[in-house]
DNA sequence: CGATAATTGATTGAAAATGATTAGAAGTGC
DNA sequence: GCACTTCTAATCATTTTCAATCAATTATCG
């Protein structure tokens, strides 16, 4: 009956019925059924994937992505990983069962959220929305303070973030920051994202820094902290004058390896 | 019927069913299975595992002890996409660039999130964390309500949501629900998640509730708005009774096919 | 009918997945 | 502890799949 060629609306018809039936489907199955060329499939299954019609997948195409869902947020695979997976391991031992902590953004403190498992019954206060998708399967109670989200490090930030962060209470807050020095104390790159973490730090019990040692001695664009918020600052490794500098402020120094 | 090489998330798939039947699989097991090598298997199981779809052990890989929220949520999704797809695409046509806008969760508003590249400048507030994972490679400015995370629908709940939600003011409240009655107006399963609904939808100008067929004079468990609360429905299908009976309550109909 | 635009199929180099191989790590038995 | 086996991670060649390009065909519009 249909002996003109198909046209595209009809392939791609075809196509999205043919994968109701079989949930998966390779191009050379479908270059084959509607007697058109691979690259013609190609085109079609690209087309419709950019419409979100359908998922593709290598050799192929499927309906919404059955198993590959998980990695809704990617982890751009970040530099000095060995000595971030070091701290990371070294302030997991400073969360105990129980505890209520805060997870302030970067990738350090991201290590830190997927080690939190080893822990029960916490309650964590997060900016992060790695964190929160790294945590959202886990068993602990997660909070996400509200707010505008910033891209580049994929948070919440600005004086939305103000009511959340300040109507809970957390025990430890575990910090990261772009730069850390004597003078400036803790610096990063922008102005919300810095007003946020001022206030977290002013609702905590104690705040646990985490900074590689790239991070040490480099300033910033602009404040997120003063030294003396600090109570305990994890790192991988660190000049021994500056450490003692620190202590003499009372800052705990932990050094990782 | 199925002679072709399987597909990666084909041979996922089928990993996972295997898991589920027998608790734990070698990977020589799996490789004389599905008919690829030890290699591609390790590589597959590597990839899950991180994936956190399954534990590693050695010489195989084994079902994680705590089952997963996640199949919940897919199969919410899976169910009567195309009348979803198409309410979303309806929905979008009440989008206008530069438009200050709300997003509930659910699966269907989840689709119009994923429509919304089509706008310019548009102001997104939601507290569905899919939604958001969606939005956050976009233009747009994107605003997270804070609040407890509620593993099962994916979305931020309860009292602490009320400040943000109290400080922003949209043009527009898409909204989602369980079900939808004359009586009872909109309900939903989670009283934490139906307080946040409606303090939403006090502060929008407009709610534009989107709700498939399936969910249309069916009950469920806690109230979270009164009728009077919506001003537009978009729907698949509606019996033209309770059309009418909306329509004469001042709530616009549309149907979408 | 003719000109232009869109679609298609073939070709190509590049990218990705696979399977085989191997060196080293981890488990097992003595 | 030591030899032995099993499993793994890394590397490389091969195969498969992909995106880009171009020519040929087909559709569209004046």
């Amino acid at each position: 009956m249909n002996d003109h060629r198909l046209l595209t609306p009809e392939r791609e018809e075809k196509i999205l019925d043919l994968l109701r039936e079989t949930t998966v489907l390779t191009v050379a199955e479908l270059s084959d059924t509607l007697g058109v060329s691979p690259a013609t499939i190609r085109r079609d299954l690209q087309s419709m994937h950019e419409r979100k019609l359908l998922e593709r997948v290598r050799g192929g195409a499927t309906l919404r992505r059955m198993t590959r869902v998980e990695p809704l947020f990617h982890d751009k695979q970040s530099q000095n990983t060995a000595a971030k997976q070091a701290i990371a391991t070294a302030a997991l031992k400073l969360v105990e069962d129980h505890d209520r902590i805060y997870l302030d953004g970067g990738s350090t403190i991201l290590m830190l959220a997927r080690l939190l498992e080893a822990r029960h019954d916490l309650t964590v206060v997060t900016n992060s929305l790695m964190a929160a998708a790294e945590l959202m399967t886990c068993e602990h109670l997660l909070i996400l303070v509200g707010g505008e989200f910033r891209a580049l490090s994929r948070t919440l930030v600005g004086p939305l973030t103000t009511p959340v962060v300040q109507s809970v209470h957390v025990d430890k807050a575990f910090m990261g920051t772009i730069g850390f020095t004597l003078k400036d104390g803790m610096t990063t790159t922008d102005p919300s994202e810095a007003f946020t973490k001022e206030r977290v730090m002013e609702r905590a019990n104690q705040v646990i820094l985490l900074a590689d040692s790239s991070k040490l001695g480099v300033p910033s664009f602009t404040r997120s902290g003063v030294i003396e918020d600090v109570d305990v600052l994890v790192t991988d490794a660190i000049d021994n004058s500056l450490k003692k500098e620190l202590e003499s402020l009372g800052i705990e120094v932990i050094v990782a390896d």
